[in-house]
DNA sequence: CTAGAGCTTCCAGTGTGGTGGAAGGTCAAG
DNA sequence: CTTGACCTTCCACCACACTGGAAGCTCTAG
């Protein structure tokens, strides 16, 4: 039943590294330990890694996931804390999208524009008048 | 005609500390000296200042920057070069905003779907059912 | 008994674009 | 002569999520 970090770097696919990182930064509960001072982990720990990844493709920071866990061990499922965070991220999201295509949009005028420029008419002071 | 680095950084809009940065960093040529020490700057700094502002808000990386000037230094206009530089930075803007589309889809997904979840079925192992 | 794989800890570095502070020199006004 | 603004250098640090190396212990197979 007990793992120790090798086996569950296996089944989750992290490097070992990754695993004692996540738990000196606070995602991971300590781990028992083996008499030699090995990591014993018990079946826990593997749904708990797949979590934190999971939030970390939503977006959530180390940060965040750390604070989600915090609230599950306080006062119970944190799907409202959750959400609460999604809908932040969502938020972000929007905002970041919309600025990285008002950004592509900019490079596309950049482009058409370049079309007409002479490159020798492109002075040194501003190193390049393809770039207003 | 010579201008102190407050003066530039008044006139750019960037502090002193950064102008000092962009030196070092290679973007700015080293300027002349006055007796006591002081970088005197010319003319030219703030159109060099201008352009690096304009290059970074169209995506270009410092490092990139750094060398669309080594190209102009070496081989007169660096248009071709700027050029396959904003196409580059287009497609992986691309490449970006199609990510964060995707993400903010799943995003959508996950809070629909959680309307639909009970909080008393989220149990300790995954934190949260939420985050599937 | 020894080799090798796997485990431990601790410290330090990666990249990006700056920002902060300390200690000290310079210059003009009052 | 002193005050205060401005300048100089150098070293260190911020977020973010890891990653790498060194030195040493443990366990298993041959």
């Amino acid at each position: 039943m007990l793992m120790r970090i090798g086996e569950l770097g296996q089944a989750s696919a992290l490097a070992t590294r990754t695993i004692r990182f996540y738990e000196q930064a606070g995602l991971l509960p300590e781990p028992g330990r083996s008499p030699a001072g090995y990591r014993d982990y018990t079946a826990s720990a593997l749904p708990r890694l797949r979590f934190i990844r999971s939030a970390q493709a939503c977006g959530l920071t180390l940060a965040e996931i750390r604070q989600v866990i915090a609230v599950r061990e306080d006062s119970g499922p944190p799907c409202g804390h959750v959400l609460g965070l999604l809908d932040a991220h969502a938020a972000e999201l929007d905002q970041r999208i919309a600025d990285l295509t008002a950004l592509r949009k900019e490079l596309q005028r950049l482009r058409t524009r370049a079309a007409g420029l002479d490159p020798a008419t492109c002075g040194p002071d501003a190193v390049c008048h393809v770039i207003a």
